[in-house]
DNA sequence: AGTTTTCAGGTTATCAGACAATCATATGAA
DNA sequence: TTCATATGATTGTCTGATAACCTGAAAACT
């Protein structure tokens, strides 16, 4: 007996698979909010895989927010979904989706340089000098060098106080280091390093004299030179 | 024989829990990136539960892309940590979370609007009257006029034609306007609404006039205006 | 009649054990 | 040394069973 050709073939993890035809259906319309899902015997039968494999697929769906289970009762397609942010690995190398990213990066970066003159502690500054004593010292531009930038930007983003500034900034300008040093490996850091250093060493003493106006002002610089060196045509109002 | 104390006691649902035990060992750095979990049936053993339940623990953290599974071999802590944002629902109702939240919004909000006046195109427009207009229409301040709202700022993040906007925004100002929403029932609007429409009205013009100096202006009084209607004590340095 | 209690069936949550697929490493042959 | 093979460990999947829980209807009671 052969089965029907909705089922599933096997190259991939099922449970992954299952969950996106579903996520699928739910994104299409077909299924609507409040609609229950089938049990988890029917969908193992006409999927032809085990309830094992259902339920984590299933367990996917519930963790991305997107569907509700009760014990008990079934499954059920959740009524408002609650918006998970997710920075698509889709349109990494994308240039256009790159210049977007960096394109909201920038207001945040000069907000948290603000908030960070205000509210950074001792320990802030700390990890400010730190990751910028890694950068002066680490000659070699392609390496350690941006893991430190990482890093002081991440101290900044920690100075504000708010965790929320941590997490958005975080992913994001993570995401646009990844994408730099995938796209291009060899960039010539010889020349900028200094003067990213001088930007960042006045970032830092604006910080520390708890002047939010410097702060932003130098956060500022640093982005629009950033956006230059690496050739992006980007708008700045303030 | 009795089982150790870190044994998971049942309330509520397993995998989760467990789930968030590793979750918060991985954020407190007791496993650092590269470091391989204990199998599956070791924490079975530990946990006092069965592998199902373990497995799907461990499914949720590598939903999250916390970390990796690699059959045969182990389960591993991802190198790069949390690419996925998240606006946790525990905070909800903590004011000190609820400013936090809004203190980044701001320069979303403000950024989106210059953005908007430089990208917008006609069915931006559009729907920004559209909304414009249903805020004026329904004195009602709670129910469908926060929509309206909603939907206003939402075009603003549409018009700037950046789709991480479109989701960022998305994501907080939803979060910001439930919270609004659940902990003031019955907040006086009336008084409000004449006010709100007619910041919201210059934003809509500096938009259409492409002006982004302009735009953002606006954007930053009405923010302000927002911040003082729910008596949020925030900085304003631009 | 109207209300509460009890029961039966269905569904999800968890458990237990097994086998399959895959990988890392040790072992042995060339 | 270098390559092929065997072996053990671990995750992935399967199967069947039991527990916890919910819904709705029948039964008992007022």
């Amino acid at each position: 007996m052969i089965g029907p050709l909705t089922q599933i073939s096997r190259t991939e993890h099922l449970p992954a698979r299952i969950a996106a035809q579903f996520a699928q259906q739910i994104q299409e319309g077909d299924l609507k909010p409040g609609d229950r899902l089938p049990t988890e015997n029917e969908m193992s039968k006409n999927f032809g895989v085990s309830r094992t494999v259902i339920r984590e697929a299933i367990a996917q769906l519930r963790n991305e927010g997107m569907i509700e289970t009760r014990q008990g009762v079934g499954a059920f397609v959740i009524g408002r979904p609650t918006r998970h942010i997710r920075l698509d690995d889709r349109r990494k190398m994308d240039p256009h989706g790159f210049r977007d990213l960096f394109q909201l990066r920038v207001p945040l970066e000069i907000e948290a340089a603000g908030l960070a003159a205000t509210y950074h502690r001792a320990e802030h500054l700390r990890q400010l000098d730190e990751a910028l004593q890694r950068m002066k010292v680490t000659d070699d531009g392609a390496g350690d060098g941006i893991i430190a930038d990482l890093d002081f930007h991440r101290a900044i983003a920690a100075a504000t106080g708010n965790d929320y500034f941590v997490q958005f900034l975080g992913a994001v300008s993570d995401r646009i280091l990844q994408t730099i040093v995938e796209s291009r490996e060899r960039i010539r850091l010889d020349e900028i390093v200094a003067i990213v250093n001088r930007e960042h060493t006045e970032l830092r003493d604006a910080i520390a004299a708890r002047d939010p106006v410097r702060a932003r002002a130098a956060m500022r610089t640093h982005m629009v030179g950033s956006a230059e060196r690496i050739a992006l045509r980007l708008e700045f109002y303030l």
